[in-house]
DNA sequence: GTTGGTGCAAAGGATTTGCAACTTG
DNA sequence: CAAGTTGCAAATCCTTTGCACCAAC
């Protein structure tokens, strides 16, 4: 099952309206290899599909943020598709400074950890969120 | 050496001018507890010091990031000092959701297993960052 | 047919840029 | 004194809000 699949049953299953503008931001996050910003959904709307209002794209990733079925990242100032069904739990980015390119990943073990480091300081940690940035494996060469 | 005197020895050295904008800037920002947007300095001055212009106030926080006076927190939108005195490796926030306190930490040991981590998925990582939210000592009872 | 969603207009912030005047070293 | 910095004005960009119209269920 694709990304876009996946989102619209989420969509469907909790009651919410399938839409076209939904569609077209779902497939725009779906098929990006990196992280977009609400700008660049847009402008990648002018350009090939149907025009979207740029408030319509804030509050579809608004939504599916909320759904969990994309996240933000940080350092990127944009938003990419969670392919993780886990809800619950921290996530990890690896994100390339070649091609801009991300990867999403969970590590239990090292989530034990930070938190055993946090607590050695005496600090409760509820969650955690890490970017990486680095090479991935078509950029090394 | 307290973080102010640091930040203006570093200012001295590299050959920039000490001006009285950037000791309001760094004291405001040494003195805070967590993160401090360039707007929350701006009001700050507002009441107690002289006012500052809000156009310097994002330029003198931009001149800290760059020597790593001061360091960006992703998920508060604001900024903090580095107390950390080595420039090189990964930084990990500790942010209290209680009192909004902030900790700065280092930990090479975290840093390998979340580069092994990475590697793993065939990812060099050359640099990451983590934000921990949770509750500080304080803020735990 | 309802309810929720979209598009438009407009407001509100945050951040950047250009340039003349000033201050530091 | 010269070079680097600041303050102001204004431009730009990002994001949110209110409301009438429209589409999905």
């Amino acid at each position: 099952m694709s990304f876009a699949e996946h989102a619209i049953a989420v969509l469907r299953e909790k009651g919410y309206k399938v839409t076209r503008p939904r569609r077209q931001v779902i497939e725009a996050i779906g098929r990006a290899e990196g992280a977009m910003s609400p700008g660049d959904i847009g402008k990648m709307m002018g350009e090939g599909g149907r025009h979207l209002d740029q408030v319509t794209i804030y509050r579809v990733i608004n939504l599916l943020c909320s759904l969990n079925l994309v996240h933000r990242v940080f350092s990127q100032g944009g938003y990419v598709r969670c392919d993780l069904l886990e809800e619950e739990g921290c996530h990890r980015f690896l994100i390339c400074r070649g091609c801009g390119s991300l990867q999403e990943f969970r590590d239990e073990a090292l989530c034990r950890q930070e938190s055993e480091a946090a607590r050695k300081l005496g600090f409760r940690a509820e969650h955690h969120v890490t970017e990486s940035s680095g090479l991935c494996r078509d950029c090394r060469d």
